[in-house]
RNA sequence: GGUCCCAUCGUCUAGGGGCCUAGGACACCGCCCUCUCACGGCGGAGACACGGGUUCGAUUCCCGUUGGGACUACCA
C-alpha cells in the first residue's frame, strides 16, 4: 500500500469534546501503525459559528492528548480560491448549476419533517441554465436514477438509491463552500487516503461520492466508526456532561488514561485493557474496529487513570500534581518533597484532584479536625496513650519505618491495646482523619519534630475535648 | 415520516458454525491481607433481543420482527 494520509477535521464552533477526541484518536493511530501522514484541517466555513480561541483550544487539546500532527493545520477559509476552481469545473461540466431560490427554512423544514414529509429541494432551478449573479447559490445536479454504494471499511457496504438525495449546495451565495463540497476538494487536494470519522456521516457519504464521479476522482477509502454514547444511548453531547478534553486535564485525569479509554472504546486487541502508546501504534487496524456504538463510561475511564497513576515514577507524579495543590493553598511546594508524598496516595486516589486534596496535610496543619474523626478518636480516654506514643517517639533513635514498627507493635504487647486504638487517634491527631496512608510513611516523611507537635496538639484536643 | 446504521453480562468487549458449561475488563457482592482508607489476591452473581430458515449442528450465516441510534440545512 502507498502512504497512508489520513486526516481530522474540526469545526472550531466549540471545545474538542470526547467524540471529537475519539475520532482524532483513530485517524491518528491509523497514520501512525501505517507509518502514514495525520493532516490536521480546521473546518471554518461556518462564518456564523467559528471562534479563533475554538481553534487554539482544539490545537492545545490534541498537543495535550499527544495527537500531533504532520501537516496542516489547514484552514478551509484560506482555500476559497481552490473550491472556486473546482466549481468552475462543474459548472464547465455540466454537473452543477446556478440557483436562486430562497435559503430553505429551518423552522419550514422542521415542521416538514413532523408532518411526516421529506424535506428536499424541489429542483426548481435545475434545469434553468441561470448565470451568476446575486444571491445565487451553486447547487449539485443529482443522477435521479441509480445507487451510490461504497465498502466502507467498518460497516461494510452500504448502498444508497440516488433518488434518496437531492441538489445539495455546494457554494452558497457569498461564494462559500458547503461542508459536502470543501470536504471533497480538501480530501482530493490534499492526498486523503482514508476517511475515518464518525457513522453520523454515512448519509454525507453517497452525496460526496457524487461529487467526486463528476470531478472523475477516485474516492479514498471510507471508515464510519461507531458513535461515542451517553447512558440514555443517545449521542454524547453537552447535555449528558459532556466535556471538553481540557476539562478532563482540569480535572485530574492524565492524558494517557483518556487515549487508553479512547482506544479502547470501539476497538480491542483481544482481552488487553492496558495499552501504552507504543502499543496502540503496534495493533491497531481498521479490521479489529467494531460496528457498534458504545456508551460512554466514566468509572473506567477513573479506573484507568488510577491505574496509570499508581504506575507513574514519582518525580513525575510529584509535577504532575504540582498545578492540583494549587487549588489547596499549597503553591511552590518542595518537588523532592512531594515525590516522596506522591506515591503514598497514588494508590489511594483515582484523579490528580483528588490526590491534591489528600495530599494537603503533609503541608498544612491538620486542624481543624474532621469533626466525627475527632469525636472518636481525640477522646479524653486517648490522651494518656498519645502521651506516652509521643514520649517514645521523642526517645527513638530513628524514625524509620521499621522501627515505627516496633514503637506501635511494641506498645500493644505491653498495654494489651489493640493497633487500631493506638494508630486510629494519631492518625487523626496527623491528618485530621480516620482514612490516610500509612501511620509509618506518615510519620518518617512528616519527621519527628512535626510528628509531636501534631501529637501535642491532639493531647491537648482530647484533653479539654476542642481544639 | 423517509433513508441508513447497529444488536453478546448494567457498561466496554472476546468469540464469526462444533474449542462455549460463552472468555476478559470496569462497576457490584463476599472472603483474605491489614494501623485506617485504598492497593493487591481469591471467589461470586451477571449476557448471546425474539421468530423463522440454512445445517448433522447455530451466539456465530440468511430473512423477518422488535428495540436502539444517526441523518434528513445556502451547519459541520
Amino acid at each position: 500500500m502507498s502512504e497512508v494520509r489520513t486526516r481530522f477535521s474540526p469545526s472550531p464552533t466549540g471545545a474538542l469534546h470526547l467524540g471529537g477526541a475519539h475520532t482524532a484518536l483513530f485517524n491518528w493511530l491509523i497514520a501512525r501503525h501505517y507509518q502514514g501522514t495525520f493532516i490536521l484541517r480546521i473546518e471554518d466555513t461556518d462564518q456564523e459559528r467559528s471562534q479563533e480561541k475554538f481553534v487554539t483550544e482544539i490545537l492545545d487539546a490534541l498537543t495535550w492528548l499527544g495527537l500531533n500532527w504532520d501537516e496542516g493545520p489547514y484552514r478551509q477559509m484560506e482555500r476559497l480560491p481552490i473550491y472556486q476552481d473546482y466549481i468552475n469545473r462543474l459548472l464547465a461540466s455540466g454537473a452543477a448549476y446556478y440557483c436562486n431560490c430562497p435559503p430553505q427554512d429551518a423552522k419550514a423544514r422542521q415542521a416538514a419533517i413532523t408532518r411526516g414529509e421529506k424535506p428536499r429541494y424541489d429542483g426548481h432551478c435545475r434545469e434553468l441554465n441561470l448565470p451568476a449573479g446575486p444571491d445565487t447559490a451553486v447547487r449539485f445536479k443529482t443522477h435521479h436514477t441509480g445507487v451510490t454504494h461504497w465498502d466502507d471499511q467498518i460497516k461494510g457496504p452500504i448502498a444508497f438509491e440516488n433518488l434518496e438525495l437531492d441538489d445539495l449546495v455546494l457554494q452558497r451565495a457569498d461564494g462559500i463552500p458547503t461542508y459536502n463540497f470543501a470536504v471533497v476538494v480538501d480530501d482530493i487536494t490534499m492526498g486523503v487516503t482514508h476517511v475515518i470519522r464518525g457513522e453520523d456521516h454515512i448519509p454525507n457519504t453517497p452525496r460526496q461520492l457524487l461529487i467526486y464521479e463528476a470531478l472523475k476522482v477516485t474516492p479514498p477509502f471510507f471508515a464510519h466508526m461507531p458513535l461515542m454514547l451517553g447512558k440514555d444511548r443517545a449521542k454524547l453531547s453537552k447535555r449528558h456532561g459532556a466535556l471538553s478534553a481540557m476539562a478532563y486535564r482540569d480535572q485530574g485525569f492524565l492524558p494517557q488514561s483518556l487515549v487508553n479509554y479512547l482506544a479502547r472504546l470501539g476497538w480491542s486487541h483481544g482481552d488487553q485493557e492496558i495499552f501504552s502508546r507504543e502499543d496502540l501504534i503496534k495493533y491497531f487496524t481498521l479490521k479489529q474496529v467494531t460496528k457498534s456504538p458504545g456508551v460512554y463510561d466514566e468509572e473506567k475511564l477513573l479506573w484507568l487513570n488510577s491505574h496509570y497513576l499508581k504506575e507513574m515514577p514519582a518525580p513525575e507524579l510529584a509535577r504532575e500534581l504540582t498545578p492540583f495543590l494549587a487549588a489547596q493553598g499549597i503553591t511552590g511546594p518542595d518537588q523532592a518533597y512531594l515525590a516522596r508524598v506522591a506515591p503514598t496516595l497514588s494508590a489511594r486516589c483515582k484523579t490528580l484532584v483528588e490526590m491534591a486534596a489528600a495530599a494537603r496535610f503533609y503541608f498544612l496543619d491538620p486542624r481543624p479536625y474532621e469533626e466525627k474523626a475527632a469525636k472518636k478518636f481525640l477522646t479524653p480516654a486517648a490522651a494518656p496513650t498519645l502521651k506516652e506514643i509521643a514520649a517514645r517517639l521523642a526517645s527513638l533513635p530513628d524514625v524509620s519505618e521499621e522501627a515505627l514498627n516496633r514503637l506501635f507493635t511494641g506498645l500493644a504487647q505491653s498495654t494489651g491495646q489493640k493497633m487500631a486504638s493506638l494508630a486510629q487517634p494519631v492518625r487523626v491527631a496527623l491528618t485530621g482523619k480516620t482514612a490516610s496512608p500509612g501511620l509509618y510513611e506518615i510519620i518518617h516523611i512528616l519527621g519527628r519534630e512535626e510528628t509531636l507537635r501534631r501529637i501535642n496538639h491532639g493531647i491537648e484536643f482530647a484533653a479539654r475535648g476542642a481544639a
